[in-house]
This record gives C-alpha cells, structure tokens and sequence, in this order.
DNA sequence: ATGAAAGCGCTAACAC
DNA sequence: GTGTTAGCGCTTTCAT
C-alpha cells in the first residue's frame, strides 16, 4: 500500500517552512484570534500546500480530550438500534465529535470488553440496550460521563420514550373500539421497558375497567409472537398488546394461521413501529417512539457533561410518543371471542390501508 | 463527573511501584516473553491493584497503529447497512480492533467530511456503500488500506455479492413458472448494483429466451416502488424484477392497490432479503446476499492489508447469494396479463406462506 | 503576538 | 532479561 512508512507532516514542519515557531502553528488552528491575522493566514497557506492534517490522537493525548464518543448498542443488525445511531452520529459529528460503535451481540462479557475497550479512547459513552446491571452502570458513570438511552438508570442521565403514556393511549384506543379485556404479550423478563409497559398497562386497565391479563415473557422476535399465539388461544381476548413490534407480528401471524381474524376477531397492538409495522398485512397499530432523535437528545445531553455540565441525575429525560392507528385494530365484533373454525379461509379484509395517522417512518 | 482531573495511571507509577523500568512494564502487556515470567506476574500485580489500563492512544502515537478501522456507511438506519457492520464489528473486535462509525447520511459532503476526519486515527477502511466516485475511492486506497464492500473498484479490493448470479437464477425462476416477458425496475441511476443486476438480467433473458423491459430509475424505496407500479400498468408484464426489496415491496403495493392481484397476475421479486421481505404478504421472492459475511469477510481482507499483506487487487472477492422463494412469485397465468378490474376487491390469495426456502434471515 | 521548553503515556532502540 | 534514553505530534505554561 503505502511505499515506506510516509511520516506525518507535522506542525513543526509548517513551522518551519513558514518561518514560525510550532506553538504559533498549533495557536492558528486550535485558538485562532490569539495569533496575528497576517501570520495566521500565512500558516494555513503553507499548512495547506504541505498537505498537513493534525493529528487527532497526538492532540487527544496532550489534552486528554478524544474528541470522541463511543455508543454501545446490543444488536446494531436490529434497524431500532440503527435509528438510534443514526441521531447519535449526526450530533456527534455536527459537534466535531467521532462516533466509536461497540456491538455488544447480545451478550454480557462481548459488552464489558467492547466497554473496556473503547472507554480510555472516548470523552463518553451512550448506553443503548445495555445489559448490564444498573449498579456496573453507576459505576461505570462514576469514571466518565454515561448516559442511558432507552432505559432509566437511577443516579445516572437518561433519555427514554414515554412508554407510560404509550401504554395509556394504546388501553383508551382498544376501549374505544369497545374491548373489555386484554391480554399482554410479555417480552424478556429481564426488559425495563416491558416492565413499564406492564405497569402503565395495569394502571389504565383498572381507570378504564379493562381486564388484563399477561402472557409470556416472550423472546422478542416474530417466532416468539408465533408461539404466544398458540398460547393465546387457549384463553382468548379480543385484544392483545405486544411487548413489541415483532413480537406482535408474529402474533397476528400466529392467530391467522389458527384461523383467527386480525383485526375482526383480535386486535393487535406493537410497540416501536419499526418499519415493518407498515408493511405488514393488516399494517400494525403501535406506539412510535422517536428513536433517532432519543439518539440526538442522549447526544447533546452527553456532550454537555464532556463540556462540563454537571450532568442532570434528576429525573430522566422523557421522549413523546405517538400512537400510530392502523389496520390491526378494530372495532370488537360481537361475536363470540373465540377462534373462527380453522376451515374457515383466511378471507381478506386485507383491504386495510391508511387510515393511517402515520408520517415519515423511514 | 470526575471531581478532579483524574490523572491516568501510568506505566510509570507501575514501575515505580513494582520497582521495575517503564519499559518492563510496557514489555510485559506487549511482549509477554521478552520478559522474566516472575516479573511479568509481579508487574500485573502491581497493575492490578493499582487499576492500571494501557492507553491506546498514547500507544498509537508511538507506534503509527490505532487498532480502530473506520466503517463508513451511507445510512445506519437501514438494516442493508445494520448487517453489514454487524459483521465488520465481529470480525475486528475478535481482532483486538475498534470501530469506528462513520454515517454519511446519503450527502457527499457529509461523506467527505466524514472521512477526513476518521482517516488519521484509524489503520484502514472499509468503505460499504459509499457515494464517491472509483477514483475518488482510488485517491484514499493510496494513503490508506481499504476495502470496498457492495461494489467493485478496480486497483482496490473489494468484496462483492454476486449479483449476476443471482440475476440469472431470478430469470432462470421466472422462466421456470412459464413467464416469457420481464420488466425490471430500476433503481439510483448512478448505483453500481444496479448496473450489474441489469446487465445479468439482460444476458440471462437473451440466453432463456425472455423479452425484457427496462423502468426507472426509482428512488429504492417503498414510495418509489409504488410510482413505478403506476408505469407498469401502462405496459403489463406478468414479471418484474425490482432493483431492491423496498422498491419490490413498493410495486407490489402499487399493483394491488390498482387492482392486480400479486402472484395470480404479477410475479414480483426483489433483491437484498431484508427482514421485511418475509413478513409482507405475499412473502417476497428474492435474492439473499450474505450481508454480515460480506462485513466479515472485508473486515478480515482489510485487517491483512494493514497487517502488511500485499492488499489482492486483482478480482473482486465474490459472495455467494441464494434466491428464496416465497410466495410473490407463482406460475403464469394463462389469463391475459391486463390488469384486473378496478372494481374487483382485493381478493385474498393472501393465504401464501411456507413454502420458502428460506432460513435464518435475522 | 510569538518563541522556547516541558510533557501527555507509551514504545523502540540501544546499551548493559 | 532489564534499564536508559529518545522520541511519536501536539498543547501549554512561561518568558519575552
């Protein structure tokens, strides 16, 4: 590739071809004003025309500030982590910050590694999807600046959806629609999210005098939804709630292959709405979360406390969601609640399309 | 955060500690072997107790190597590109190496910038999906190893699917189902997949005795799936072949929201295996590329070249892709290929499913 | 406004 | 095997 070990160019290069001392290079560039606009000008023409670049790393290590960010995700394959990056780079780099990724693959020793070795090369970290245990994570944040994406962390900053009122809005549309009961597809056990989600549920199941009921924990996937259908049968509602967004899709999923109706005999609801909520026959009603800009918020809130800002370890930042009605649910049937004849063909009221409050998805 | 300051640890409190040279400590992390074993056990000791963690930037500055590659993505929301770092992450971390992300958000300019920034701390790059242009690419691959991923650039090493391939087993599919005319929908004009999807399209059609249409260029996504559905109308076809999933995704709509049924009418398939592809109804036929391989298998091309290998310019390295078959695609009918009335309610032939081929896509 | 010199934490020669 | 001594490229006092 490269011929023979081409050395940088360094500032004491431009030092020297322009006739100055280094430290008036490095003045230029990094506190201009401070430097005599002629002299300044003059450095950046040479800088320019030696092709200098200055090093990150050589100024990192005097200055003990990496200019860099590393965000940690547990499944950067799964398109909600996607988003959430997404928002992180682009304030990071808009603030002249690089974005570090560190890819925990789902698993506890792949994350304490992957941390371990970004943590001296970054001024902070964004935890999203993280698995570890609240108390490795106030450690954590005692030795640089962390903050939790996605998930409240007491005694640490944290930026998370609104799951309680998504949660709300999703118990008032279903009994709207007429619904009385509820069943609650659970998803990981270990999950926060599912554990708020639960509990707002429980709470405007009882204003609203629903019953509810749960089911699971459920892996998080179309194949787990499938299997939680099964189940679902055996005591059947009119309305269920998923954990998320796969997970109800493999419900419905599951609940047609039985010969149950969606949305004419069962109404399904997601959480998430990941792209494939609209693409999915009927289209999925579920709670949008902003994601990208959860991402951009944890950002600007982390680099405020790598400038310095005390950090608010109050309460967490809450993100507004948004309930996105679409074919999945419907007016409850009169009907019987129990499964249609498994004869019965899976007729079509596929028909369904954009009633949709929907907006930009992707 | 930090109350104050918090000077590192540093070698040299190590040595002073253990009562060794920094350089026997620094050996002992770096080139264990070079150094007395009892010693080597004392000085981690030491290390130990004393919450000792090397630098990597000041290791990197003294030795020219950051043990960081660069990703650079076009867009990190979209799991194309989720997968596909998945599997560079995997691949450098069981390396010893970082990533580090750059996004450049479909722009140019953003992409430069991106780059810029990245080049000097990191020891290669591997570009997926990257807007420059091959000499552009060509400049960078100069100073820098790099690795194209998702293209082919001549004089730089690159791993690509093998989209003609798999281009022929789509017409070779179609054909088998007694389709004698083809329509492919274009997408970015300026897309090299494309160019080759077309091209083997058009080889492959000449060779099976197919007519074969051109449409487009789309914007590959849903929308402009559904945009293009509206022009085929005007010169029915009873195949199309779309550039990407989105856009099959998007035509399929369309279709049926004009009143063609999909498979019955119009078989459609796509290309990339998203996870959409299997969940939309019908499921998608379409040609899988090995995503996360293909990360891996740049990643690990790329970690030889900057370990000193001669960095193989020469063919492109090629995955091997696979067509899965699910239910957009069916037999011809002998209907006239006109689109169906308008009237006619979307009738359900909904009930595909299983049949696929297909195995693990998340 | 500019220059000189010391040092960030680590590794790489080169002695011994 | 281990210690000594220079740097890597940049910033930062402290002078001037």
């Amino acid at each position: 590739m490269d011929g023979e070990r081409a050395r940088d160019v360094t500032i004491y290069d431009v030092a020297r071809a322009a006739g100055v001392a280094a430290s008036t290079v490095s003045r230029t560039f990094s506190r201009p004003g401070r430097v005599n606009a002629a002299t300044a000008e003059r450095v950046r023409q040479v800088a320019d025309t030696l092709g200098y670049r200055t090093n990150p790393l050589a100024r990192a290590l005097s200055t003990a500030r990496t200019h860099m960010l590393a965000v940690l995700v547990s499944d950067i394959g799964n398109p909600v982590y996607g988003e959430m990056v997404r928002g992180v780079q682009s304030v990071a780099t808009q603030a002249g910050y690089t974005v570090l990724l560190a890819d925990s693959q789902e698993s506890d020793r792949t994350e304490r590694a992957a941390l371990e070795r970004a943590l001296p090369s970054v001024d902070g970290i964004v935890l999203a999807g993280s698995r570890m245990s609240d108390a490795a994570i106030r450690v954590i944040a005692k030795q640089k600046p962390v903050v939790v994406l996605g998930r409240a962390v007491v005694d640490v900053p944290s930026v998370v959806p609104d799951n309680a009122r998504g949660a709300r809005e999703v118990a008032a549309h279903l009994a709207g629609l007429g619904h009385s009961a509820l069943t609650y597809v659970a998803g990981p056990a270990a999950s926060w999210a599912d554990g708020v989600r639960w509990r707002a549920l429980l709470e405007a199941a009882e204003e609203l005098q629903l019953r509810l009921r749960r089911t699971g924990p459920s892996s998080p996937d179309v194949a787990g939804g499938v299997r939680a259908a099964a189940e679902l049968l055996a005591q059947p509602t009119s309305a269920v709630v998923a954990y998320n967004d796969q997970l109800a899709i493999g419900v419905v999923r599951g609940l047609r292959g039985r010969g149950v109706r969606v949305p004419a005999d069962v109404s399904v609801v997601g959480f998430d709405n990941v792209g494939a909520a609209e693409l999915v026959t009927p289209g999925l009603t579920t709670v949008a979360a902003p994601l990208q800009a959860g991402g951009a918020a944890a950002t600007r809130a982390l680099l405020a406390m790598v400038q310095g800002a005390p950090g608010s370890t109050g309460a967490p930042v809450v993100l507004p969601v948004r309930l996105v009605v679409r074919g999945s649910t419907a007016q409850r049937s009169r009907k019987s609640t129990s499964p249609a004849s498994r004869t019965t063909t899976v007729s079509a009221s596929a028909a369904q399309a954009s009633t949709s409050t929907d907006a930009g998805s992707r």
